[in-house]
DNA sequence: CGTGTCTGCCC
DNA sequence: ATTCTGC
DNA sequence: GCAGAATGGGCAGACACG
């Protein structure tokens, strides 16, 4: 297939915001695929070269695509960055760049999507020195055969974000209408063997064969599942309406996903939230597995968080965050930051899936199949009742155990993987404030191009009389005017206090005050204050302050003791 | 061989 | 992670 | 209510470069 056909598909998604609009473009282009032998080229609709569960990584992001644009184009980096600048969209400054490019040179116009697939699927495969220059050949080769509109799904297709307004639903309801009867039966068959396969090249050949294949998508103790997700309770009340009563109750912990694994071999693994497998990383929680469960197949998802060795106490996922992606002295980790695997859920066990028995059976049978042992390995903390009293009582108990909140559960849930519902909510006490400065921002990408979008943010170091950064924020604003205080707004605000420029980045005279909200502090080897807000969002101006009343430094650092010895008051 | 920059992925 | 928005 | 987009801090590892 020649890509120029593609990029067509994605300009028409891209054109047409409806979801419907979108999915009837999809289906038409999926029943021509239907006839390519390669059914790869739906990796592309999706933004990328590999299936999902993949793990190859292009090594190619922002900085490489300037370099690499600069080359061909023979335009600066520099001059590319100020155009990304005004533009927002580095997929559009190539297509900008390439087209003039294209009208000095004559151009023979066959890229195929076979080629760009080809090329792409090279990247993950160069390591050593020299694999930059390499890298840089192969998206050269692409963008100098490319037309502009081309050059522009090239580099957005690097960047792993084709800005289409695409993503695996629609997908999955274009399969269904290009391939299957438009009914709620088939959504559900192309879903759930998506969920177990996460492949959708794979996914489509069947459905291209008929529901009877979809429905023979085994889920694979071994093979990596996607996690099912929370969403937000706001009050332990609000909790029991919309999982109803009783409900279950269980510690939300403050580590990271753990999908655990024993295949048919008997192996186990471990893979993460994104599908990557981090076995390696943690021979400590294998043995656990080995010695404390007994099954001969089996698939549960899991929290691993963080403890001293001396003290036992729960750490910060920062702490343990050094364990994820280690590759040397894992051993001395294992050591120096152990952690604590708890089981809340069980996907697959002894030979059969468990994904549509309800959440009470499957916590049952968790609670059966596993010895607890502290410290190693644990059934979660879990509190069934449809007492609100007890409920909060749990939740504070959470609390001062030093983790996040609390999860509420629906006794009669099935297990969704990769979607984020209503029946599996997650409670977080209230948020802390801070009123900053904004000392500095960034120009946005995307629907956010051309205005100021990320915002750096000051707190005031009396002593020494100076504005100290703490961290950036973004989220909170609106995107429209009418709804509050919105990007907008705010870049009007700032505008005629830039002093310096470089890049998408600006510098600002300290004037406007906002104020954050922000879940904890943590140290910070970036910020000069020498600490960090986790998850900060911006609310509303404080007109009614000037720079020098927002939050000191002295304040940040008794903020941060507080909440580290959980002072309340 | 040490340092800085970049990327990808945890939250 | 959080948040906002279009459908 | 779902799906999608745009953004936060910080970590390890890989590579380039001096």
């Amino acid at each position: 297939m020649l890509y120029k056909e593609l990029c067509e598909i994605y300009e028409e998604l891209e054109k047409n915001p409806s979801r419907l609009a979108k999915t009837t473009i999809l289906s038409n282009f999926l029943k021509k695929l239907k006839h390519e032998k390669n059914k790869e080229i739906i990796y592309l609709i999706q933004g990328k070269a590999f299936p999902d569960y993949s793990e190859k990584e292009f090594g190619i992001s922002e900085q490489l695509c300037i370099k690499a644009l600069s080359k061909a184009s023979g335009i600066s980096s520099k001059e590319i960055v100020n155009k990304w600048r005004k533009i927002g969209d580095l997929g559009k400054v190539a297509e900008e760049v390439m087209t003039k490019k294209k009208q000095n040179t004559l151009f023979s116009h066959k890229l195929t999507t076979e080629k760009v697939l080809d090329n792409l699927k090279k990247l993950p495969e160069l390591i050593g020195k020299g694999t930059v220059d390499k890298k840089m050949s192969l998206i050269s080769e692409l963008l100098t055969s490319s037309s502009g509109i081309e050059a522009k799904y090239i580099i957005r297709i690097l960047l792993s974000d084709l800005r289409i307004g695409v993503a695996s639903g629609t997908i999955r309801d274009a399969i269904v209408e290009s391939c299957l009867e438009k009914n709620e039966e088939n959504t559900k068959a192309v879903q759930e063997s998506y969920d177990k396969a996460n492949d959708l090249a794979l996914v489509f050949e069947k459905a291209c064969k008929g529901i009877g294949s979809l429905n023979e998508t085994e889920l694979i103790p071994g093979h990596p599942l996607k996690v099912m997700l929370a969403l937000k309770a706001e009050s332990i009340q609000d909790g029991f309406e919309r999982v109803g009563k009783p409900a279950v109750f269980e510690y939300k912990y403050d580590g990271f996903r753990m999908l655990i694994n024993k295949d048919e071999k008997g192996k186990v693994k471990i893979f993460t939230r994104r599908l990557d497998e981090v076995t390696k990383q943690f021979p400590d929680v294998v043995k656990y597995i080995e010695e404390n469960i007994d099954a001969k197949t089996f698939i549960l998802d899991s929290e691993a968080v963080g403890y001293d060795p001396k003290t036992k106490r729960y750490k910060p996922f920062q702490d343990i965050s050094q364990r994820i992606r280690r590759k040397y002295d894992i051993e001395k980790l294992e050591k120096e930051l152990p952690v604590e695997i708890n089981v809340f859920d069980v996907l697959y066990y002894n030979g059969k899936s468990l994904l549509n028995e309800p959440f009470q059976k499957r916590t049952e049978l968790l609670r059966k199949i596993i010895k607890n042992k502290k410290y190693r390995i644990q059934s979660s903390h879990q509190l069934i009742t449809d007492d609100e009293k007890k409920a909060e009582e749990f939740y504070k108990q959470a609390l001062k155990d030093n983790q996040e909140g609390v999860m509420i559960k629906n006794l009669t849930a099935p297990y969704k993987p990769g979607a984020r519902v209503g029946y599996m909510l997650k409670l977080k006490p209230a948020e802390n404030e801070f009123d900053l400065v904004i000392t500095g921002a960034e120009y946005g990408t995307g629907k956010r191009a051309g205005t100021l979008s990320s915002f750096t943010l000051s707190c005031y170091d009396k002593a020494n009389d100076k504005f100290l950064e703490i961290g950036k924020a973004s989220t909170g604003l609106k995107e429209k005017e009418e709804e509050g205080l919105s990007y907008t707004e705010l870049t009007n605000l700032l505008k005629h206090l830039i002093t310096h420029e470089t890049g998408r980045e600006v510098i600002v005279k300290p004037k406007i005050v906002v104020r954050i909200i922000y879940q904890n502090i943590q140290r910070s080897p970036t910020y000069e204050s020498g600490f960090a807000l986790r998850f900060p969002r911006i609310t509303h101006l404080r007109p009614d302050r000037t720079p020098k009343d927002v939050a000191t430094l002295k304040e940040v650092i008794e903020e941060y003791k507080r909440m580290e010895l959980k002072i309340e008051y």
